[in-house]
DNA sequence: CAATAAACTGACCAGATAGTCAGCTAATTA
DNA sequence: TAATTAGCTGACTATCTGGTCAGTTTATTG
């Protein structure tokens, strides 16, 4: 059902955040596509970025006002300070994330499930590399901002996940393998795309991924892991 | 042969680095145990801490010299910048790397060879999990301070090591698969215990690895990948 | 058209930070 | 032992940073 966020996320499940901005969130008087919607968006944009390259704390809220095009008072207007920004970006990722998962249901048998879900996981990677790796530094520096959600919505999704997994095996739809190394391995193999595509460009001596790259990967991924868990060939 | 460095690496291969320490290297006077090399070892493991906390821009050599317990003038006594102390964490963290990595040899044959080689990343994971860390936000923000490097060995490596792999595949010793996109699933599959080693420990509800951890997922990619490369089952 | 509220910003500040340096102490050497 | 060198450090500075705020401009409302 659920990949790390509850549905209603817009109501803040992340650990400390109080007032994320200090605009009257929902009744504000703008016709939609007013400044305020522009500016937040181009903030989180070079927010992001910014989080990206210098990590939460090398970030400054000068260099994202720059990259945005707006002065620092202004963003600190919006967001009233760098944790607030920080959080904006971390719940739009998780909310991203959460909304283009695919989902594993026991109906699909575990060849289309499978599949569904690497596809899914793949396009992500290729479209929003930059969401999964947001989320990878948090993880590697220990994921401070995240530790609530972390331990609530993940393991709970990856239990309810292994049950499935478990449940075809037991009927002899697939191989019985641990679900949840299973699991680790589809994250892994379809996020380092993501994460590091600084480095697979680099081996691959390309400059940009192309629509071919994730089409390829998806291929490949899907036979090797069907093959893995012992449904084709 | 070679993982990511050359085997002289003591030379400094890295980008930038000219003055690595302003201390006459070699011909130093002191006993090997010396003050010197104690605290330096301080220095470093101090920094990789606080490096993979607060990323490059975000580290502080105030806090670098207080988790080595050293004054921060003596700090910058052994290691004239941070970019430096930076330079001597990540070539550390790469001459490791490339010490501990196993080999892909043709005359192992696929399984063989596959084995070893899950087996040996399989517990640098799970035995020096910061590296990984240190090498994944480097590769993650852009890999500004490896990119020489990266182009130059990495690529040379995955080419040699594909050409293995696809004249084992024309010999029909293994299914004629992607190299390079197998090489990739390698790594991600195995690092991911390091660098998301918080997320693995949280969903798992367990505050450490332990030996028995490295054992069985060594055991499940195993089985798994020579399963995906057509060589068992 | 006031008057009220919202949007915005330049200028400022207290604290943090990288790096320097003069001068100290400890070790080595002649 | 005297002289020389290496090891070490407190104190300092120029710069940068997050965040505030008084005051201005723009929009909304009655």
């Amino acid at each position: 059902m659920i990949y790390c966020l509850p549905a209603d996320t817009k109501t803040k499940k992340l650990t400390i955040d109080k007032s994320k901005t200090n605009m009257n969130d929902n009744h504000s008087p703008q016709k939609k596509g007013s400044i305020r919607v522009k500016s937040q968006e181009k903030i989180l944009q070079a927010a992001q970025d910014e989080f990206i390259f210098n990590g939460y704390k090398g970030a400054t809220v000068q260099s994202i006002a720059d990259k945005a095009g707006l002065p620092k008072a202004n963003v600190l207007y919006y967001y009233k300070n760098k944790e607030n920004i920080y959080h904006a970006v971390l719940e739009q990722t998780l909310t991203m994330w959460d909304q283009g998962i695919g989902d594993i249901n026991y109906e699909d048998g575990p060849k289309l499930a499978v599949e569904k879900f690497i596809a899914v996981k793949v396009n992500m990677s290729f479209l929003y590399p930059k969401a999964s790796k947001i989320y990878a530094m948090e993880v590697i520096q220990g994921a401070q901002h995240l530790k609530e959600f972390a331990r609530t919505y993940q393991r709970k999704w990856v239990r309810e996940k292994s049950k499935i997994f478990q449940q075809w095996a037991n009927e002899g739809k697939m191989l019985a393998i641990d679900p949840v190394s299973l699991i680790f391995l589809i994250w892994s193999s379809t996020q380092h795309y993501a994460d590091f595509e600084t480095q697979i460009l680099t081996i691959k001596n390309r400059a940009d991924y192309e629509q071919e790259d994730a089409e390829q990967v998806t291929q490949f991924l899907t036979d090797f892991i069907l093959r893995g868990i012992g449904v084709i060939k």
